[in-house]
DNA sequence: ATATTGATCGACTAATCACTCGACAATAAT
DNA sequence: ATTATTGTCGAGTGATTAGTCGATCAATAT
């Protein structure tokens, strides 16, 4: 990816997060870019597809960020315990990057088949999920469900975080939260 | 509220639900409502003000929904029980309305101080933590912190059984899901 | 009866914006 | 050296759209 196109991206994600993405105008994007408004179209064929690559990115980055190292570690609590730290982490230090998910989430563009990108990170927590069930360490719930408790917590840990900041850099707090979240999808 | 006033707003959550804010044009709007574009601007000063104004709207009945009832019962446990259960009914039975507030809140129109309009059901919501923490039913940890993971639990729920509406008529699996709330939140 | 007020209409406008296009430059391929 | 390819520019355009305006109409008050 040339310089062009990442300062695009990067401007685009400031942008949408604090005007959203209709109330950005592509001229505004490539203005902050430094770029000019031919440059733009040249690499996004229009400004959906370019909402689109800049998701597609940062969904990338995050199932990254928070599947890092899972597979050097053995005992299925420990995973757990990294991917719910790490996701948390991502987070907490790409705020825009979180809040663009969520915004694109629930943003509706046309018809679109908003394209489940999700499904890496999402498989691979089905599977430790379901080898932990065999170990009797997870209760007996359809994988989804936990997945889905898994991503509401980091919903709900964010959204007290970012109103209580401090309290992230309290090892004792974010343990204790971690151990909330392991009770409760302990067998 | 008149009854074109009332169609106005019906118009405009269905349309927003499907096409976004800024994916609505007015005109549409009217012509949806069944009322002139004039009318539309007679009753919101601004497309902005619609929008906030069906916020307000619809939040309001969010929580009144949820909060109903919550008076005439004695048992904390209880308490939660029912303000966990009706702001899911709520959030399933209203679909569309619960997608806007989440569309709402992740959207960002310019420079605009998203009035903390939950304040009422947070603020009742903390009374009962409270309560419930001084008679050793709910664990020491800050209101703020217990009613994030409160509407985190319903945002997992409504994710996963919108995927799987099936469950929702499950009144073992709905139980056993309150369990994990309420065994997350207990002493 | 008359006046006042508010509801309703829809054509109109001024502005905005996504996207195009043709030109030119830089680099690579032959 | 010549051609092809790709990157870059920014002025221009056609379409869209939020919001206005002046005109009726209905209802109520005086």
């Amino acid at each position: 990816m040339t310089a062009k196109e990442q300062s695009i991206l990067d401007a685009a994600l400031s942008l949408f997060v604090s005007n959203g993405f209709h109330g950005t105008p592509t001229a505004l994007i490539a203005q902050k870019a430094e770029v000019s408004n031919g440059t733009l179209f040249h690499y996004h064929k229009s400004k959906e597809a370019l909402v689109k690559t800049l998701y597609t990115c940062i969904v990338t980055e995050y199932q990254e960020a928070t599947l890092d190292g899972e597979q050097d570690i053995e005992s299925i609590k420990e995973k757990v315990r990294l991917l719910w730290k790490q996701s948390i982490d991502w987070a907490f230090e790409n705020r825009d990057k979180y809040h663009f998910i969520l915004q694109y989430k629930y943003s509706t563009t046309k018809q679109d088949k908003k394209t489940d990108q999700v499904g890496n990170l999402k498989k691979r927590f089905a599977d430790i999920t379901e080898k932990g069930i065999q170990q009797k360490l997870i209760a007996h719930r359809p994988d989804d469900f936990i997945f889905s408790m898994f991503e509401a917590n980091q919903y709900g840990m964010m959204s007290y975080l970012l109103e209580n900041p401090v309290k992230y850099r309290m090892p004792e707090f974010m343990k204790q939260a971690f151990t909330w979240f392991w009770d409760g999808i302990s067998a």
